[in-house]
DNA sequence: ATTATTTTGTGATATGCATCACATTGTCTA
DNA sequence: TAGACAATGTGATGCATATCACAAAATAAT
């Protein structure tokens, strides 16, 4: 169950600064699991002490908002999740939620911190992190407030395709109703668009089978409504 | 001009714990400069590698969304600016813009990193700083987006009493539009929403001056509609 | 003081989308 | 192979609020 961190290959670049003794370090003080689809990682309202690493697969941060849950984000491997929760309050803000199967390595967060003490290239890359994360809530938010459902939509789906499966061909991870919530709108909606999309050529939807046959259309209607 | 920084009496928590030499490093390595309400502290699209200090007054951060400006949050002193902007990307995301006439130091990107590498206490401030930051950017975007006009006007007006004046009697510190902005609506209904709740005898305005006389309906008004 | 310019108040109208309601299809389980 | 439950498609209705269009007031500029 304990893989040697100074082995693994599922490393961020952050983590492949460390020296050998915090690798060590690492090895000898994580927790290592394997999770299954819809299964919780991190859970709003619980006491934690841990920073999770996300070692293989796709969860999405969410949290209950004053009427509904938001989906804030998808997270992709390699990388560290709950560090704003863990570091910035003893009882979590937010939820982290396997939306494929994964492997995760749950790490103590006062080895967490000492090795960020010893390791000042380390903690330059994670401090970039959070920077490139509050620059892109900020973005997320004013889409998200501003752009109409098909624009948000269209954001969605690209993010899935660049960023998250890297293909123009994939399979929704999400259900109609969590689309909703990561583009703050309601289920029904989401349905009606999407089939929107379908109809016109924008995209070929087969079941959750997504490909994008327009994509410069998609990247229209991001941009206008 | 070049204040001592050992001495200096505006200091926030992180910066109180600061080493000596780096006090030095920073006495030595910083431009202070006094800017008036309504000038641009940091501006977005412009290349920097600077970090800010707010050592007096109120700054709005706010950044161009796809259609209209929207204002992130207000700041007040004393308090580092530009932080995320700064060492996450070479342009400026986002702009900052005094709202009251301000104090401002200008400290160089790599001084501050210097700052940070011989630092743990104050690089430990710092990151609680980012994380606390990112939940409340997820908790502002969820009311944001979730929330009608009045919710959304109430949450404003406790958070200048609250947080940035510290009093129930206050001078907004932005006009009808920047309010606007700052809540995600449009300047009209902001001039609606104050003159209703100020009929319903839950505000007192004469002109920007503001009174809170029910603060328990705010609260109210905040958590539901 | 007298324009000029920005800020604010308020009605009328239009619209994007949530909500409700129900049919339909897909998926798990006993 | 049913039977149950979850996920999806689609119409009809209502509502919050943006937008437009001015008037009035306040602030700044000459």
């Amino acid at each position: 169950m304990q893989t040697d961190c100074k082995t693994c290959p599922f490393k961020t670049k952050a983590t492949s600064m460390l020296c050998d003794c915090s690798l060590d370090a690492l090895t000898n003080n994580h927790l290592e699991l394997k999770l299954k689809k819809g299964d919780s990682i991190i859970k709003q309202g619980m006491y934690s002490t841990n920073v999770v690493f996300l070692r293989t697969g796709l969860a999405k941060i969410h949290l209950a908002g004053p009427y509904t849950e938001q989906i804030v984000k998808m997270v992709n491997a390699p990388s560290y999740l709950g560090l704003p929760t863990t570091f910035g309050s003893k009882i979590n803000q937010y939820s982290v939620t396997a939306v494929s199967d994964v492997e995760v390595c749950f790490i103590d967060l006062e080895v967490f911190q000492t090795i960020l003490d010893d390791n000042k290239e380390f903690t330059r890359e994670i401090i970039q992190e959070f920077c490139k994360n509050e620059l892109e809530s900020f973005r997320r938010c004013a889409n998200r407030t501003q752009k109409l459902i098909r624009g948000n939509m269209a954001d969605a789906l690209l993010e899935f395709a660049n960023n998250i499966f890297k293909s123009d061909t994939y399979t929704l991870p999400l259900s109609q109703a969590e689309l909703a919530n990561l583009i703050d709108t309601s289920r029904e909606s989401v349905s009606r668009v999407l089939t929107e999309f379908d109809k016109d050529g924008i995209i070929q939807m087969t079941g959750k089978q997504i490909e994008i046959l327009k994509k410069e259309s998609l990247k229209l209607i991001s941009q206008n409504g």
